[in-house]
DNA sequence: CACTTATTGTATACTGCGCACGCAGTTACT
DNA sequence: AGTAACTGCGTGCGCAGTATACAATAAGTG
């Protein structure tokens, strides 16, 4: 019975913050959680989150499905778990650069290169603000980058908050791209006729000109043809995160000088 | 067999299109493609994505699971149909006031606030982008909003999307902070001992300051205390919105005066 | 040493999901 | 009238996550 004084912690994070007992009795464990959430993010990393399921994980590793839930509490779990491990190496980073924004600038680009590598995050529930060990880890780091800033701390949160979420979400658009690209040449391999309509495409086909003037514009205009030779993904992200430290500057700028209103 | 002229679109897209034959012959049909989504979108409005199952559906029309298949060629569709019905009413959406900023600026918070009302589709898989007419026309409108800004198309498409993924991902913490709220209410009510830790507690409890200073200083501070009326979450989401204005601000600033190196 | 007890992995079974498939009934065109 | 097209239903399959009871194992205890 595990009423103990304090209360439950949400599943994961009691075993993330070494908060687990764990008896000294019975047989050799012959699984471990490290080994199920190692395994569980190289299958999630070859062939996406949802190729991930308990009998799959359990098969890897010469075990049954139910032999996994020793160790840990539910797939919920293990999601959290992954999603964690996934931030390791955290604290050896080390952010070079003078002043805040090319420290900023270059961990806001370290978090894409981690999406990038393990491009499952993006498809994650994410219930709640990551509350593991290493992805705190880094959140600490993106504020020491907004040491010099001056801003208030509940500002520097926000704007951590602003750039991940805006890494994620191209993050997830850059590898759903990808992996439709994939899956048409795989169709195409197989001599099907490749079910595939690129974005670009699709807009010719379908936008009317009347209805969607600009839309329609933009998807035949010359730079957006139909190879993507010149259309660069991490110079559209760079883009992007440009323009927020466009305005995080501005903030800056804001609060150095007293509000003289 | 559907392998006419042209090649098939991605589920969903013939349907919202018009491109879905549908003859004249048969039995009148008491079941339409209308009335599913219809009834879809109210069950996941009321109970979440999660609740959203094609059995549950049927039962909620009256009909059984099966008889969906007729009119939907699968679950994946459904989606696309529910994405597509949230943003009704883009058409008569009318973005008021002077020059770009003030109206791009209400087009976000229209945004935001569909999902504020739609919370699940920050649930939804979006393996795409929208191709879906009604959030095309939301987009249009997007771009409307820029007219006066002078950037190129490209850049103002891309504005879009950032601001899109902005307003997505904090609609997503905003809900599920919103839902664990609820859950933990509900357990209170039936006498249970709310397994609640709110966000600030969570910190409180598991951050030391030797390994995440700053973090710790702002989980300390006064400013989140344990009562969470002194924080606003609409006034969070305008914060960063106002960020990426006065960065987009500044790319509109810089591409007027010719590029002077 | 035997005995208790905590712990591990397994086997079985249950529920709910999306959906393939075949059938019976209904309507409109020829 | 005949036929072709269409609607809704019932059965059943495979896969998902997981509750539960059980045998085997190893440490603590007398």
């Amino acid at each position: 019975m595990p009423s103990e004084e304090t209360p439950a912690l949400p599943p994961g994070l009691d075993l993330l913050w070494g908060r687990r007992a764990g008896g000294t009795r019975g047989p050799k464990p012959g699984l471990s959680v490290g080994a199920i959430v190692e395994t569980a993010v190289a299958i999630a990393d070859a062939e996406g989150l949802e190729a991930v399921s308990m009998a799959r994980v359990a098969e890897e590793l010469g075990f049954t499905t139910m032999s996994l839930y020793r160790h840990i509490t539910g797939k919920e779990e293990l999601l959290q778990l992954m999603w964690n491990a996934s931030a390791q190496g955290a604290e050896e980073l080390v952010l070079e650069g003078e002043g805040w924004r090319p420290r900023l600038r270059m961990w806001a680009i370290v978090q894409r290169e981690v999406l990038d590598r393990h491009p499952w995050i993006t498809q994650m529930p994410m219930a709640a603000p990551p509350m593991a060990p290493n992805s705190l880890t880094f959140v600490e780091k993106g504020l020491e980058a907004l040491d010099p800033s001056g801003l208030a701390e509940a500002d520097k949160l926000r704007v951590i908050g602003l750039i991940s979420s805006y890494s994620l979400s191209e993050a997830r658009m850059a590898h759903d791209a990808a992996r439709a690209a994939k899956q048409a040449q795989a169709a195409a391999d197989e001599g099907r006729p490749p079910p595939l309509w690129t974005f670009e495409s699709l807009m010719r086909e379908l936008l009317d000109q009347a209805t969607y003037p600009r839309l329609h514009r933009i998807a035949w205009s010359e730079q957006i043809g139909d190879d993507p030779s010149g259309f660069d993904p991490q110079e559209e992200f760079h883009f992007g995160l440009d323009r927020i430290l466009d305005g995080v500057q501005a903030l800056i700028q804001r609060s150095q000088r007293p509000p003289d209103r």
